[in-house]
DNA sequence: GGTCTGCGTGATAGCGCTATCATTGTCAAG
DNA sequence: CTTGACAATGATAGCGCTATCACGCAGACC
């Protein structure tokens, strides 16, 4: 019973024969109701429903030459900052025309490059892409995208053409300046991956360390690896057998900092007491963990809404937002930074 | 310098006038190389660069009536179980012809119904569903869909074409039969949403306690929320206070486990000594922990990796693989159930 | 009654590509 | 020199839909 090989799908004249009207009536019926007659709009539902008719959309997208995609171009699927963006824009497209076409770019901007080019070969409605270090390539042929495009997660300037994020330097700084403000001194960088968005993270911690006369380059420790759980109770390791007088740690990631906190738990070094802890992003986890981790609270969801939003209404002509929206960020001090338990 | 609007793509026939050949010799330069001469196909990949060509893939696909799209609906974006399986299918199909068409069911069957028709609309070239619980309505879509299809995570009786996964109610009971070999005797099961899938969890749970003698409904905590790790430590707090007495949990899912785990340190309750914690996934927090998670290895990259492969190996009429794939399970004894430290 | 307006509908012509069959040229076999 | 086979290329006809323009008709207005 698989494979009923061709049975000839049902077409739009399929449904005008039966409901007695034209190919056109019908191809209207559907797609602006309000310009049929009442009884044509039942009559053709009627065919639909009865013959199980089912639009094709290689045909309308041939014929209008416009399509319901939205290209989504992300660096990881498995990476939680990008699992949450892509939940808001989830959200948001859900019960409109839209349709997310996803593309996983495993950071790699030649793969960006090459997924750019087969997304476009679909003329999308309109193009969602993560961070602001695309390739002059994929600059020109978003360029020449022909549809909205919203770069996400970071702001910068040149948009090519609209911008939703925040700065992770200043973000970074902040979070930094709320560990000097809490008395810590020798305080590390632990960051992972270190690309374009992550440095600039690092970026901030110098920012924040220089301006308190504290920064140390030994006390910064980073890796090209992939962020995970084990590698941040690795590089905190790695770190205390280099400066086992580490006061403070903040991490690029939250993945990171659970990671440094259980090691920490491992070596009964008490947090916040001889160690305070600062994460990245506010996964939940953070807020369950034992001390809970202060962390920098970041818009993913909002993120990825907003981005929708700005590609829908630009598409009708009211986008009610600016092409250029920084969402910002907040430190949210927990325990692991002292707050709640206070410093012993 | 935005929206050049319909700078009149470049067509095959563009490409077709500058390589001095025919439209349908561009087409078979492109598609099937080794069909036109040497000469042809260098005039014509040098007519493409040069023009900047980018087929039209709603053309394509109309005029052949075949996509390269790859259909998957699974449950949840930020579910880290359906990532990972993601993960798995676009490492699959990477390099390949097929592009994946991401559609988020958010466990509703109506949701996935509703998808399912969209999905069906643009002739895909495969489908990937999540489950075997489909709605009468969807399996029946998908009995008719004229393409392969593959039910991923879970195997059962009646697989509406191809099947991956495991037996999750066997893995559980695995599971709390390696509880009660550690000795533990008032084991108590926490699960979150309790989709079927979870469900056939619990019943795993409840074989091995009957079997064992040691099955008490008062130690099932459950709730339809969905799973998160804030969750686990709410419900393992409620279970302590009608329950002081539990000394394991068995946690549908991993980021219960940590939650409970959390909870336990929290209360200075030692695990694995007074507690014994199992969780299910293997997530890579699990080995991070301290002291690190008893869990249920599930081949989540695999699967996702395989229904590729199923499908890709079905279109070629090659596939290597039998129609229903059961890619097992292992339980994983780490710290939390005494392995490492031992019970005290 | 004639003209105008606008609504509801239909006829026609593609959108850009590929399937199919036809045509040409080349070369080996007879 | 003919024939046939095969390789390389082309002409033609859609794929299923929508944009565009055309048409018929009812009611409004003078």
């Amino acid at each position: 019973m698989r494979k009923p090989q061709d049975h000839k799908a049902v077409t739009l004249l399929d449904v005008a024969a039966a409901a007695d009207v034209s190919a056109i009536t019908v191809s209207r019926a559907l797609r602006k109701p309000e310009k049929v007659s009442e009884d044509v709009r039942r009559r053709v539902a009627a065919a639909v429903e009865k013959l199980g008719y089912v639009p094709n959309l290689a045909a309308q997208a041939l014929a209008s030459s416009r399509t319901n995609v939205l290209g989504v171009l992300i660096p990881s699927v498995t990476n939680n900052v990008f699992s949450d963006v892509l939940h808001g824009i989830y959200q948001e497209v859900q019960g409109t025309r839209f349709q997310v076409q996803l593309g996983n770019t495993r950071y790699s901007a030649l793969e960006e490059e090459k997924l750019l080019r087969i997304f476009l070969s679909q003329r999308p409605a309109g193009l969602i892409v993560s961070g602001i270090d695309q390739s002059d390539v994929s600059r020109s042929l978003l360029a020449e995208a022909n549809c909205p495009v919203v770069q996400i997660m970071e702001i910068g300037p040149e948009p090519v053409d609209m911008m939703i994020g925040f700065s992770h330097r200043e973000a970074a700084r902040a979070a930094c300046e709320h560990l000097v403000a809490r008395g810590y001194r020798r305080i590390a960088f632990v960051g992972a991956r270190m690309d374009p968005r992550t440095q600039r993270r690092l970026d901030g911690y110098v920012d924040a360390l220089e301006a308190a006369g504290l920064f140390d380059e030994t006390l910064v420790a980073t890796t090209p690896q992939p962020s995970s759980f084990t590698l941040g109770g690795a590089l905190f390791a790695d770190l205390l057998s280099r400066r086992p007088d580490v006061d403070a740690v903040f991490c690029n990631n939250d993945d990171l900092a659970v990671g440094v906190l259980f090691e920490a738990q491992r070596r009964r070094i008490t947090v916040p007491g001889r160690l305070g802890i600062c994460g990245f992003n506010d996964f939940e986890i953070t807020r369950s963990t034992f001390p809970s981790l202060t962390t920098v609270v970041t818009h993913r969801e909002t993120i990825g809404r907003n981005a929708v939003t700005m590609i829908a209404g630009t598409l009708a002509g009211t986008n009610p937002l600016p092409r250029v929206l920084d969402v910002g960020y907040e430190v949210a001090a927990r325990a692991s930074t002292g707050e709640v338990s206070g410093r012993r």
